[in-house]
DNA sequence: GCCAACGTTGGC
DNA sequence: GCCAACGTTGGC
């Protein structure tokens, strides 16, 4: 009696001077918005794509060393990003309207920690990772599909043994 | 701070 | 619809 719906990997990339994989662990909601993204893959992925569960590698880009920081999850239905209709805001689109709104975002919440942060160089310098699309060069989408070989190549790296793996 | 990669904009 | 100019991302 199931629509059977596999959970789904992804990498989400976020600067940490920013917004931090530690600014997630804190925030009094328990998840944030994922809010300002301003690219038409990445907001498709949000819309389309991403389901309640679905888990997700939480990237530190911009940082020295850039890397896998912690774990976190899917945490809504996709719904209108509210700093597109604000005039105030950076990003506020002014061709966007409650109506028809352009950008779609879902809440994140953290699901686990990592033993150890996983850097972009080890994701490189592993052979199975080759394929992975953030190593790739001149990878600059911020939201990125991730395959559960990879998911879980990437946990092992990070000595982890938790439930994330199941 | 540099700059390669690449997405977006706008003139035509 | 092409494509040059421009802006942004993000590793280095």
């Amino acid at each position: 009696m199931s629509s059977k719906t596999q959970r789904r990997y992804w990498l989400m990339k976020s600067e940490p001077n920013v917004y931090s994989f530690d600014d997630l662990l804190s925030e009094p909601d328990g998840r944030t918005p994922w809010d300002s993204i301003r690219n038409y893959q990445a907001r498709n992925f949000m819309r389309d794509d991403m389901r309640i569960g679905d888990l997700v590698l939480f990237y530190h880009s911009n940082a020295k060393p850039p890397g896998v920081a912690g774990l976190a999850v899917v945490a809504s239905e996709p719904y209108p990003d509210p700093t597109q209709f604000d005039p105030n805001h950076k990003y506020h689109d002014p061709k966007s309207t409650p109506d028809q709104p352009r950008w779609i975002l879902v809440d994140v919440a953290p699901f686990d920690r990592l033993p150890r942060f996983v850097s972009l160089d080890e994701l490189k310098s592993n052979p199975k990772l080759a394929e992975m699309q953030v190593c790739q060069r001149g990878s600059r989408l911020s939201i990125q599909p991730v395959k559960p070989e990879e998911w879980r190549e990437v946990l092992k790296m990070a000595g982890y043994l938790g439930p994330a793996l199941t």
